[in-house]
DNA sequence: TTGCACTTGCGTACAGCGTGCGCAGCTGCG
DNA sequence: CGCAGCTGCGCACGCTGTACGCAAGTGCAA
């Protein structure tokens, strides 16, 4: 009743109410629902209606539907940390490639918008986060610290990007992850079957299925990282 | 005017002029597509016109547009070789991944498509190329074949992933490779400006950047390899 | 105080998408 | 000869991204 008054009250309410839809306001919101429904799930409309507003209001503050995804990615990256350089390289460059991995697994959808888009994005998250990882090899001494940088990113980016993928599928299906394992497994067998090196391993569903995949990822990092100790030394 | 007559020769005719609209016959048709136009220009409609019939007759043979991408996938890894083990295991890995990569960048949807889907796959040439790879690290006397399997294919495919996503962009820019470097100079330094650790490299326009990037990717093979063989050696 | 430029949001509309459904015609077997 | 089953197609539904033009509100200039 009182909120009907056009007056200065009114105006100063709508303020914390409605955040008057900002360029950063849709951002966040369409990370909300990348987050929750994934990535084929997110439309102007959808996304719209959730901050109350039309669909084309929308790009009033955003040009397209990909550069809103690509501001999602370097917003994304800004969640990402990368430890100043410090006694021990290898602590270092490992808990940066945790951190990236723990972030591509919140956000599965942003290894599908990176192998879609790449990296010529620029944003400055993404920016401040290569500056950082490169500081972390300068100061190790690398030779050719790019070197370091790449190898020890396409390693990550493609260990990420599967385990999200996999993630997803998890997602879709409804059930948890060991579930999902345990229904694929006869599938599995029978296609591993005749194929000498391969086992489709694995009876003992003990392990629990999300540490099994870090456990890899760590495993795999250390072969890469001990690789690019024999650099150092040389 | 002969051609109208309904008789024997017609149907002779017709069998060698149309395929029949079989499941390969789609799989290869939309895999052309791919190819040449992208991920996103393929519409079931277009694919359809291709091939004679109408868009809601594909689907006689194949149950949805996302299983016709998974076949498409598994036709596409069929393209990988893999050489059978030889006396040195580091050469037969690097052909391997330089045909994977070699596939990778031939086909640039095939990581949007593993990217978003995984590799819940199983179809028949996925898993005789696992196999093959399996066999190679398996001969090369490794404790555990699957970490340096998935320490590899980690890597692989990442590195992969970021120049096939790369080279979409640039077909999409309609330049060529060399062109849209030089274009994005400006922005890049720009955007690398007060970052300490970034160069946004490179005056030189002399060497080949297709040439850069597998000059890239195989020093980083390297790198890997070499953190492999010390899991050898011990 | 009045007026004007500018920003912001919205409604409508268009072309295109994946695909469910039911009908028509051809093929091969009894 | 007839019928079952497979193949292809036209239509329709609900959805998508987004171009366009109008209305309302805002802040600065005169």
């Amino acid at each position: 009743m009182a909120a009907k008054i056009p007056s200065v009250w009114a105006r100063e309410q709508r303020q914390p109410d409605q955040p008057a839809l900002s360029r950063a306001s849709i951002v966040r919101e369409a990370i909300t629902v990348l987050d929750a429904e994934g990535i084929e799930q997110l439309s102007m409309r959808k996304l719209g209606s959730r901050l109350n507003a039309g669909a084309t209001s929308l790009y009033r503050h955003v040009a397209t539907k990909e550069e809103l995804l690509e501001l999602a990615v370097d917003e994304v990256f800004g969640e990402m940390t990368v430890p100043d350089p410090g006694p021990d390289w290898r602590a270092d460059v490992t808990a940066a490639a945790l951190s990236f991995r723990a972030t591509a697994l919140r956000h599965p959808w942003l290894s599908s918008v990176l192998a879609q888009a790449g990296l010529a994005y620029l944003g400055p998250n993404l920016m401040a986060h290569s500056n950082r990882l490169a500081a972390l090899f300068a100061a190790a001494g690398f030779a050719d610290p790019d070197r370091g940088i790449y190898t020890v990113l396409g390693y990550v980016t493609g260990m990420s990007t599967t385990e999200a993928a996999w993630l997803t599928t998890v997602a879709r299906s409804g059930a948890t992850e060991a579930e999902l394992v345990a229904r694929l497994l006869p599938a599995a067998r029978r296609a591993a079957a005749g194929y000498a090196h391969l086992s489709a391993a694995s009876g003992d569903d003990e392990t629990d299925p999300a540490e099994v995949r870090e456990t890899k990822f760590r495993n795999g990092l250390e072969v890469v990282l001990n690789g690019l100790a024999l650099t150092l030394t040389r």
